[in-house]
Order: structure tokens, then C-alpha cells, then sequence
DNA sequence: TTATCGCTTGAACGATCGTTCAAGTAAACC
DNA sequence: GGTTTACTTGAACGATCGTTCAAGCGATAA
């Protein structure tokens, strides 16, 4: 085992957030990972299968991201903070930005079922996570008590999906941040009737 | 002059719009336009060439509904109803919920320089159509006088991007109605100071 | 009639795609 | 020591990619 298997799934993350799943060639793959494709289809079956294994790792700790915020002192600055350093990295990082499941999900028809599946479940996963954080909040009192938590969640996850696609076009962060600011607002905001 | 040219652009734009730029293959194109490569060529120059069109033809459908939703009585329930039958189309025609600029710009960097200007130019354009639907709500009196029109109109084109891969993710319409009524609460609601 | 033009056809091109495979290496296990 | 196992190498495969091109068609202009 001559490559440490952290080090393959960082590399080839950073790949696939850049490119996407499509446009990473197999031989942009050997050469980010300096690997052979025996190797890596020893290790990984296909290029899929590292594909599945990237979006697991990501998922994971985005998660763990977001289980930080919710055990904040502060669930809601947590939050805020988390928006602001997800979405105005500096240019270099620029494709950070880009939430790497969102992208996924622009590619969903063509990355094969089993990346698909792990691609849905981790939305699962951090809609869940998202929920944590606002149940979070109406505990500290950060939240009003009629908060529904379940709405709040998606609309939370929505709007992050949103922002990383906005700030994906912004050239300065001014944008940005008054989106996020707005987002903010909104949270302690109204919510509509669920009479529908 | 065998096939009619705005035939062939809706037959092409339909292709794009559910497989994405690089998905659809030459020989999808092909076969959905039911036109040899050759003849493809010769008006189009490249499979660039006419995604561009495609483009071009479907942010100018798009602004004239916008416009027609600045124009109408109420702008503010021709806005929501717009959202609506964006968002909540029938399950055949899914893949029209997601925007077909939003899912280029996912491609952005593999779609080609000229395609890629179109794109963004796209987006300019659309903005100032969200933004047009503003100040025609705040005229009209649906909206407060002290609505800031830019960001409000950058919030609405940002909330309508989040939306379409939110609801391109629902089974069932009930989620994303909500959300639709959540965006036109907060679009009545508090906006940040400008004070950053 | 002849020339020109835009458009059409379909075979074929070179490049690139994801993947396979025979062969080799090094550590682990019996 | 011998066998197994996990991993490595790099050439090569068949398929598909976007594109080209010689040839032909039909309408228009001279």
C-alpha cells in the first residue's frame, strides 16, 4: 500500500469540487492522484466508486460542520459565521463555494446509481443537520418557541444551496454578505400558515 | 431549407434543458433533431454554436414572462403565480423546473467561451426583469415605498435559483408551496441595513 | 444553360473516454 | 520457503466524443 488513503480521497475531492464528476477525466484523476488506473481501479472499483467514496467523506464533514454550530453557545452566530466563511472564501478557493452535493445533483442522471444514492442520502444528512441547528436555536432562545422546525430546516438548506450558487457569480462579497444577512432576517422572521 | 429553424431550436432546447450542455452527445443531437451531423455544421458551426442559440432564445422567453408579470394588475400575485407553475409543472415535464441558465452555469467552465458569455449576459438580463417586477410591485402600492429595489430584486432572482433545485428534489408539491409562500413573506418583510 | 449558394447526407477522422489486463512488487500468513 | 493478498505499473482496448469532408440536392441569379 504505497498511497495513504486520506491523502487519495483529499486530492481527488478537490478535483471533483473543481471540475465536477463529468468533466474529471480519469487521466485528471491519475494525474491529481499520481496514481496508475490499475491502482486505482484495484482500490475503487471505478471511477464512480472513488466518486462515492469523495461525496461520503464530504458529507461527513459537513456534518460534523454543522453539529459544531448547533452545539454552539451561540447556535445562531454559529450559524452566521458558518454562511459567511462557506461563502466568501478568497478567489483561489473559489470553487469551495460551490456546495460539492449541490453540484452533484446538477449531475445526477449521469453519475451512475450508486454515487446517486450516496449523493441523495447526504442531503438527508444535512437536512437533518440543519434541523439540529434550529432546534438548537429555539432552545437558547434564539428562536421564537413557534418556529417550525421541520419548515425552517429545508428553507435553511434552500437557502444555502441558493447562496452558494449566487456567490458563485459575485466578483466582491457585499453581495453576499447582505444575502446573508436577509437569510438572517428572514429565519427569526414570519412563517407562512401551514394551511394549505 | 428542409427543417425549420425555430423547430429545431425548441427540439435543441429541450435536449439541453434535460440532459445538460455535455451530456447531450452530437448523436443525441442528432437523433432529436432528426438532422445529420453535416447539416448541423453548416448552420451552426459547432454544438456550441447552437447550444448558444438555444440559450439566447430561451433567456428571451424567459424575460418576456417576467415582463409580462411587471406588466400585469397585481405583479405581486402574477409574480407568486409565475413561481408556481415554475416550480410545480407535472412530473413529465420535471426537468423544466430547473432553470436551463441556472444548470449551464454549472457548466460554465466547460460550456466555451462564447456560450459562456451568453449565459451570463442571461443572467444580467433576467436580474433587471426581477428587478423591473420590484418597482412595479412597490408603484402599485403591494410593496413598502422603502423596498431597496436592487438588492430586493438580486434577493428574488437568488430565491427563484434556490427554489428550482429545491423543488427538481420534491416529490410532492406541498414543500415547495410553502416555500413559495415563505419567499413572498420575506419579500414583504424586514430587509438589512445597508450599513456593512 | 450554367454558376452559385445554402443546405443536406453519411462515412470517416483523430482524440479522448472509462476501463481492462498481464505482469511485477512487497508485506502478511501458513 | 511458499502461497496469498493487496497494491502497483503502463500498454492497450473498445466505445464514444465532437468534428470534417467529399458529394449531392434544389432553389436562385446571371
Amino acid at each position: 500500500m504505497k498511497y495513504d488513503h486520506d491523502e487519495i480521497i483529499e486530492k481527488a475531492t478537490t478535483l471533483f469540487w473543481q471540475r465536477g464528476f463529468q468533466a474529471a477525466g480519469m487521466r485528471d484523476i491519475q494525474q491529481a492522484l499520481d496514481m496508475r488506473p490499475g491502482s486505482i481501479y484495484a482500490r475503487f472499483q471505478s471511477k464512480e466508486g472513488l466518486f462515492k467514496l469523495v461525496i461520503e467523506q464530504y458529507a461527513q464533514n459537513s456534518e460534523k460542520r454543522l453539529k459544531q454550530v448547533a452545539e454552539a453557545e451561540s447556535p445562531l452566530g454559529a450559524l452566521y459565521h458558518f454562511f459567511e466563511t462557506a461563502l466568501t472564501g478568497p478567489d483561489e478557493q473559489r470553487y469551495m463555494r460551490q456546495c460539492l452535493l449541490v453540484k452533484s445533483i446538477a449531475e445526477l442522471d449521469i453519475i451512475g446509481d450508486i454515487a446517486k444514492k450516496a449523493v441523495l442520502e447526504s442531503m438527508q444528512t444535512l437536512k437533518a443537520g440543519f434541523r439540529d441547528i434550529i432546534e438548537a436555536c429555539i432552545e437558547k432562545g434564539e428562536l421564537p418557541e413557534q418556529t417550525p422546525a421541520k419548515l425552517a430546516a429545508e428553507w435553511l438548506q434552500n437557502q444555502f444551496v441558493g447562496l452558494r450558487a449566487f456567490a458563485l457569480m459575485q466578483d466582491e462579497n457585499l453581495a453576499t454578505t447582505q444575502m446573508i444577512d436577509k437569510v438572517m432576517v428572514d429565519l427569526k422572521g414570519q412563517w407562512p400558515q401551514q394551511t394549505h
